[in-house]
DNA sequence: GCATATAATGC
DNA sequence: GTGCATTATATGCA
């Protein structure tokens, strides 16, 4: 019987398990009305979940132990005697644990005078010899001894509950060395401060280990005892009736009388209506929905306790890497025969990778799981015929870093169809924090394998090459099942409706570009130079030398040396010359070269952004951005070379490079369309707030209505101070900005912003409850969600070091948010792109900027356009809100900005 | 030449 | 001690 056969049997430590998410979740937060703590029982429950999911165990149960005394603590009165007494948050949790396992008809265990992990012991090696799959969780490491090639150790690491480290025997060699059955040696020597049992002083793992290799095991190590010199041999001398001790007490029973068999542990289909009562009781109202989802056989297939995002990568296999099979040239009959086969052979699609030279495609390599062809390609070739059918058609491909490829086969006029995977996009899904940028990358971390490198010095790959579009392709396809399975279900219908189809529209606003007038912008540049001049000269004159005004460092010799400034916030190398804190000391210390300085900066950051936008205009008078759609690794695009995302609009002088933004000379203007305050709009829908549902709903000024609130006046009579505040308060509060942020922002009193903020969630209690429950559902899960299910990974969030973890508090805080307009927005962009082609229209989407998006309107559109435009946009998403999409028109981005 | 730190711009 | 990006410049090291 194969592994994948076997049934298999999940058994949970209950009390190391339970006592673990104790500690992981912060106590203060889960709690019901009535003052019960839950944090245990919400951590345990939701690591259970996410194990039923993943691993889809047959059999179940959870062994509890039945109280601190057992066989051992007879023997050795002192064993566990170190700690202290629990935590009294702790204790009343273990029995409603048990009672909210019983509900959900798991089954629980617990044996006089023994451990649970006796238990686990003696269930795992039944299990091992009735046939199962032993799965074993457990925070006690006396259980790697149990490991072997039945039975696996999911142990939590110190990241908290829910991500677990498997140990299979590979893993207990390749993490301590030996074998999983010499483990209670190894802990017999070092001792368990854990279990007060004191080991051999100066031995650690490193020479127990090296012992263990020269003498076998314990015993032969003591027998030779008197060999070993210096003081680590005196130590264990003096030390052998210790390590005897531990050695025994270490030892886990394998054959504890349990009144019940294996079978009778078979996983039941949950019972919600039983389950709901004590989940209510506990006011588990996410762990509810999960159960049901669970229920319901969603949420199945992501691989691994750790869920989204494996931290390592998976182990090559003991077996060869298999080798790219050789790729052979086909032609004409042979060609069209091939691909025919090769489509009804693989259902899934096939591997293709696009040889490319100066933009235009020369040729193809396509792959089965079995076998890859080169195509050499031209234009006008007939008997390539059935490849260009193949192409153009809905037969599925997967295609690696498919959008430059698009571009190409558009540029050689080649159509394109049937992209159902590009495994770059899939695999920066499972890691979005973009630590795989190539296939090459791709490969290593899910295949654990390593792609052949081309020859740089070869333009185009020769003949034979084993490093050519042929092998990109066969590994592209074999990436495909391995990055598929790494996703949730939700994540792959997010990958599948959203990303995939985006990859040719992005594409095609690529080759599309935007019309900039190059004398403007030089007109400008020159202009912001000789301003840059000038303000440099005034500085200079100010403190009677010449100093490089871009240089911090030389800034700070003349503010803190020469004219003896307060220090700034300190940076790595000084301190801080950044604009915030030159506008600080211009209060305080008002000087004239401040100013000077300051507008400087202005200057010449434009100009910098004036001429790297005037350097990439090409032939055609437009310039081509490239965008990354695996970009940010909260699901947002980025843009770059040059970058159109951030081009200034605050200044007037800003709004003068936007002017330079044209539509081309057949179209009659442009149209650029915004999502009116969509972060705040996710924020209602995610929070439910009533106070901001209505805010949105009553279609009034939102900063205007939540100052009201906060404020307690007529909305009339909010004033524009006041409005500046709430709308600070309100931004800020996705990012997880604090009082200290929000005074140093207003430039308020901290304690006036203390009691701003005091006020604010007073009015908009669920907004801090839902901001609170995100970090703490990510603390459980390791990952936040998007309202569309996409998952980022926070290794950080229980990090002990301080910084990290309220880093990544904030990011995690901040990502639903953002990522989930950013969904918003793909999701517009896919839909606002097909229905311009459906109907026909000769306008074209040009650009994206988060949250919002410019066209290209051929004349006598503009309303067919707007009317598509607004549509879309506003059912990309279903939320509690509307969203609001601005619209406005006119000759230059900044004209059609509203 | 390359990597790092700082500062700027956008949403 | 507010999130996500890209780009340019200065600077220190090799």
């Amino acid at each position: 019987m194969s592994d994948a056969d076997k049934p298999t049997l999940l058994v949970i430590d209950g009390h190391s398990l339970a006592f673990r998410a104790f500690y992981a979740l912060p106590v203060d937060s889960f709690s019901t009305r009535d003052g019960q703590h839950t944090n245990a029982i919400h951590g345990f429950l939701s690591m259970l979940l996410l194990l039923l999911a993943n691993e889809k165990p047959t059999h179940l149960a959870v062994a509890f132990d039945m109280s601190r005394q057992s066989f051992r603590t007879r023997e050795y009165a002192e064993y566990k005697g170190n700690r202290g007494e629990t935590p009294p948050e702790f204790k009343g949790q273990v029995p409603l644990l048990q009672d909210a396992l019983k509900a959900m008809g798991v089954r629980t265990l617990e044996k006089e005078d023994f451990e649970a992990d006796d238990i686990l012991a003696t269930l795992a090696a039944r299990g091992a010899t009735e046939g199962y799959r032993v799965l074993l969780v457990s925070g006690d490491r006396d259980t790697i001894q149990l490991v072997n090639d039945d039975v696996t150790l999911l142990y939590p690491n110190t990241q908290g509950v829910s991500q677990l480290k498997r140990y299979d025997t590979a893993a207990v060699i390749e993490r301590y060395g030996i074998r999983p059955e010499q483990y209670p040696d190894v802990a017999a020597l070092v001792g368990e401060t854990s279990d007060n049992l004191p080991g051999i002083p100066k031995v650690g793992e490193k020479t127990a280990v090296k012992w263990l290799g020269l003498y076998g095991d314990l015993d032969g190590i003591l027998a030779h005892a008197e060999e070993i010199k210096g003081v680590v041999g005196q130590n264990l001398r003096d030390g052998r009736e210790n390590a005897v001790r531990n050695r025994k007490l270490n030892q886990l029973v394998r054959d504890v009388e349990l009144d019940v068999e294996i079978d009778e542990l078979i996983a039941k289909p949950i019972d919600l209506e039983s389950v709901r009562p004590i989940f209510e009781r506990l006011e588990f109202r996410t762990l509810m929905e999960r159960l049901t989802k669970l229920a319901a056989g969603e949420g199945n297939g992501n691989g691994g306790a750790a869920p989204a995002a494996p931290a390592e990568p998976i182990a090559a296999e003991a077996v060869p890497a298999p080798e790219a099979p050789k790729s052979r040239a086909l032609v004409g009959d042979e060609l069209a025969s091939w691909l025919e086969q090769a489509v009804a052979a693989e259902p899934a699609g096939l591997g293709l990778s696009l040889d490319v030279l100066d933009g235009r495609v020369i040729g193809a390599g396509i792959a089965t799981s079995g076998e890859s062809v080169r195509v050499a390609w031209q234009a006008g070739q007939t008997e390539l015929a059935p490849f260009e059918a193949w192409l153009a058609g809905d037969a599925p491909k997967v295609v690696t870093d498919a959008k430059g490829q698009l571009k190409a086969l558009s540029t050689s006029g080649l159509a394109f169809g049937g992209l159902v995977l590009d495994p770059l996009v899939a695999g920066w899904m499972v890691r979005p924090a973009l630590q795989e940028k190539s296939l090459a990358d791709l490969v290593r971390f899910h295949l654990g394998e390593t792609v052949p490198q081309a020859d740089p010095s070869l333009l185009v790959p020769e003949e034979g090459s084993d490093a050519g579009a042929p092998e990109y392709a066969w590994y592209s396809l074999r990436l495909a099942p391995v990055v598929l399975r790494a996703l949730s279900e939700s994540s792959r219908r997010l990958l599948a409706e959203v990303e995939m189809p985006l990859v040719p529209v992005l594409a095609a606003m690529e080759l599309r570009g935007v019309t900039v007038d190059h004398p403007e912008l030089s007109e400008l540049s020159s202009e912001l130079g000789d301003r840059a001049a000038g303000l440099a000269k005034l500085a200079y004159a100010e403190i009677g030398r010449e100093v490089n005004l871009g240089s911090p460092k030389q800034l700070q010799e003349v503010l803190f040396d020469q004219l003896g400034m307060p220090k700034t916030r300190a940076t790595k190398t000084g301190y801080t010359t950044d604009a915030s804190a030159l506008a600080d000391l211009q209060e305080s210390n008002p000087h004239p070269f401040l100013g000077y300085l300051l507008e400087h900066r202005d200057a010449t950051k434009l100009r910098q952004i004036v001429e790297s936008l005037d350097k990439a205009i090409g032939a055609d008078g437009r310039i081509h951005t490239t965008y990354g759609q695996i970009g940010a690794a909260t699901g947002r695009m980025s843009s770059n070379d040059p970058n159109l995302q951030n081009i200034p609009i605050r200044t007037a002088e800003g709004r003068r490079i936007r002017k330079a933004f044209r539509h081309g000379p057949e179209f009659a203007e442009l149209l650029t369309a915004d999502y009116s305050q969509i972060e705040m709009r996710i924020m209602a829908h995610l929070s439910g707030d009533p106070g901001l549902i209505e805010a949105f709903n009553a279609g009034e000024d939102l900063h205007r209505f939540v100052g009201a609130r906060v404020f307690g006046v007529d909305p009339a009579d909010v004033t524009p101070l006041m409005r500046t505040k709430v709308k600070a308060m309100s931004y800020g509060l996705a990012y997880g900005l604090s009082a200290f942020g929000l005074s140093k922002q207003l430039r308020i009193e901290r304690a006036e912003a203390q009691q701003l903020m005091r006020e604010y969630f007073e009015r908009f209690g669920a907004v801090r409850d839902y901001l609170r429950g995100v970090v703490e559902q990510a603390k459980v899960d390791g990952y936040t969600e998007t309202i569309f299910g996409r998952r980022r990974p926070f290794p950080d969030l229980n990090s002990p070091n301080r910084v990290l973890r309220e880093n990544a508090e904030r990011a995690a805080l901040n990502s639903p948010i953002q990522g989930s307009a950013a969904d918003v927005m793909k999701i517009a962009m896919v839909g606002v792109e097909a229905e311009i082609a459906t109907q026909g229209l000769g306008s074209r989407m040009l650009l994206t900027v988060h949250d919002e998006l410019i066209f290209e309107v051929a004349h006598g559109e503009s309303e067919a356009l707007e009317a598509i435009v607004r549509d879309r946009m506003a059912r990309a998403a279903d939320l509690l809100v509307p969203l609001d999409v601005e619209i406005g028109r006119g000759a230059n981005w900044d004209a059609a900005a509203h």
